[in-house]
DNA sequence: GCTAATCGGAACAATTTGGTCCAATTAGGA
DNA sequence: TCCTAATTGGACCAAATTGTTCCGATTAGC
């Protein structure tokens, strides 16, 4: 029940990658060296971000990483997605390989469960996230 | 982001116990035929829950468990942090040793979502989970 | 054409999880 | 009162996934 470390630092790392939406250009050492996380680490993250789309990747000298869509248009959940693979509490959702599926009682209601936390994580954009620490109480 | 198996068995030996709730007495060979889950499975995932004092188990021949609680005031919630502990999706949550705490904008949003979570969960009562696959879809 | 810088994938180590087994305990019968 | 049988409780071991690190493939710039 808890989300992988990989997932969180994705979630850090993309934050990080929104701030320069100016630019564009970013390296993954420099997105390292501001969240403070190890640069191998960055490295693989990044690698399943672009994988997934969500990071448009250059290479070569004088490359770097922007993103592939707008902040607006990228939410926590498409990038737990990418890091996790799809968001699905029990097999039961995606597939249905399931050890009981015969006399399952529980599985009705799963889905309700998994809709309730992938919209909490589809609500949140990377514009809330890529504000800094400094953010007031901003009166929505 | 995907529930751990030992947490699914446990809802789903909880809901075949919960079937039980007018004899009282059952063991766990006879939940593990029931379920179609290995007994020595289910024997784990009975201690782990009889440890959190969901359930109350009774020792020596002719024991066996029964429900600590009335069904109706044990919700999945419970049964899943029973298993698994503390729900926290990152270690923000619950602790504070974060790897990056010193700029991390993306703490407090995690509360909301670790709430959204935790309530689609509590939401869920044991008597919802005890009626039979041939359950239909009730006007509620 | 060469060098330097960057991403991409592969390989290794560690932690957690899942499964199995045996010992401690206790009610029931002789 | 003692013995037997049945059941839970905890400990042990194997496996899978995760997390980290490293090295090779690729490309712009000089």
């Amino acid at each position: 029940m808890r989300l992988s470390n990989l997932a969180d630092y994705a979630v850090v790392t993309m934050s990080a990658a929104a701030r320069h939406c100016g630019g564009g250009r970013t390296s993954a050492s420099e997105l390292a060296s501001e969240t403070g996380l190890p640069v191998p680490t960055v490295q693989k993250v990044v690698s399943k971000l672009s994988a997934a789309g969500l990071l448009r990747s250059t290479r070569g000298a004088g490359g770097g990483l922007q993103l592939a869509r707008p902040a607006a248009a990228i939410s926590v959940a498409d990038i737990v997605e990418a890091v996790e693979g799809p968001i699905a509490l029990t097999p039961c959702v995606t597939g249905s390989e399931c050890a009981v599926e015969e006399n399952c009682a529980v599985k009705p209601h799963w889905p309700v469960v998994n809709a309730a936390l992938r919209g909490a994580l589809a609500d949140i954009s990377l514009v809330q996230l890529a504000r800094t620490e400094t953010q007031e109480t901003e009166v929505a």
